[in-house]
DNA sequence: CGGCGGCCGTCAGCATCCCGTCAGCGGGAG
DNA sequence: CTCCCGCTGACGGGATGCTGACGGCCGCCG
């Protein structure tokens, strides 16, 4: 049971780890809203303990760019003790359960598991751009029904940009998402790689922008 | 019929022993998580019943644990009266039933009969891959109808890729799973495992996607 | 108590595949 | 036309996973 754990503090993300590690859960951590939004888009996971303050990107944004996506794992926010306001808008934003910080871990672990127990059969939905299908859950894609075999690195490319259907997206960020630092490498690995993966899905998926990035493009426009 | 009863204090066990003793059932005792967690995984009991403070390893913990590897026997969980929020999670982690403490024997006896009849009409479904069917309430694996021995382990693996068929498994949840904590062990353990549950089920049940896990394929998907 | 068999972690060798790199080519923009 | 960005086929190093073999550990039985 896989957990995404969104705090920015190493403190507190290293004790919330720590306590639904030895409740069974498998936990990832991420520090900013950024990678926080990238995972929680690409990865399939039960359950998000999401914490307000974030550097890059506001917590809240980043659920409502979730459930705004369609994305439906449920949601345990972490907020200061009182404040009613962030909680408001925590509703409005989608989340299911809210714990006041400070906190005991018993009680986030009891809250976790309720969370998790309560959203079980309710799969979490396949992106759809096309005739193509990514489906996060079963970390599988399709193409026109008939499933498509990815590499690891080939599945985040495409998973990236499909979740940034819409937009173009430069080469040096895709670069710097698939490999996880800002290490520079050389651009052409990227363009071998975007030309495995147009050879794997077809043609008329991924597009290229001269000069800018690539994109998938957003609906008939 | 068999009754696993899990419980530390030695009076109270002593007493719901001899109570289901006498309402006919069999029962053996546990008065720790740990060994609670391996006889209801390798024993098949008719009915458990669970107090949740426990040494060693938490009684929910053990519920859940239970359930992620398939095991779907009755678990009838003891609580301390009021404690709703145990009673919440106790439910969700896949608990039949409840009885706060202190509680009748009656109560008790009855209960644990109710749930167990209640069991006998509704049989565990048999998880069926291909030719391969795995009954979680039996513990057993048999292919093309003749049976299969499988060890503890390779029973767990299997079991947990049938109960998750259809997404591919990270080798580390699988590790986590296998063992119970989160000991990163040697990734060739797994792959050796898995070697050695591939002869004995035949090809073509677990399918190995490089660089993700391994997966059940759903249908013909 | 000692042998024994099953279970499972470890190791080494090998096959396979991923992916970065290179060289050459094509096509759009100025 | 010329330049330069991007595409593609080929290649190879290295990572990933499979397999047979071995040995430690534990329970069982003589």
């Amino acid at each position: 049971m896989r957990v995404l754990c969104v705090e920015d503090d190493p403190r507190i993300a290293a004790d919330v780890g720590a306590a639904l590690s030895a409740a069974g859960f498998v936990v990832d951590v991420s520090r900013d809203g950024e990678d926080a939004w990238f995972r929680g888009d690409t990865e399939d996971y039960a359950l998000v303990v999401l914490d307000l303050g974030l550097p890059a990107l506001d917590g809240l944004s980043v659920l409502e760019r979730w459930r705004a996506a369609g994305r439906t794992m449920p949601v345990l926010v972490l907020t200061a003790r009182g404040s009613w306001v962030e909680r408001v808008r925590g509703i409005d934003a989608g989340a299911d359960d809210y714990l006041p910080k400070p906190f005991r871990m018993e009680e986030l672990v009891a809250r976790a598991r309720a969370l998790v127990r309560r959203a079980a059969g309710h799969p979490a939905p396949a992106i759809v751009v096309g005739d193509v299908v990514v489906d996060p859950r079963r970390t599988s894609v399709s193409r026109a029904g008939s499933p498509v075999s990815l590499s690891p690195l080939e599945y985040r490319l495409l998973a990236y940009l499909a979740h940034h259907r819409g937009r173009v997206v430069p080469a040096g960020e895709l670069m710097e998402q698939l490999h996880g630092d800002d290490d520079a490498r050389d651009q052409n690995a990227l363009e071998a790689l975007v030309a495995r993966l147009r050879r794997k899905i077809g043609p008329g998926v991924i597009e290229t922008r001269r000069g800018f990035g690539y994109t998938i493009p957003d609906g008939p426009g």
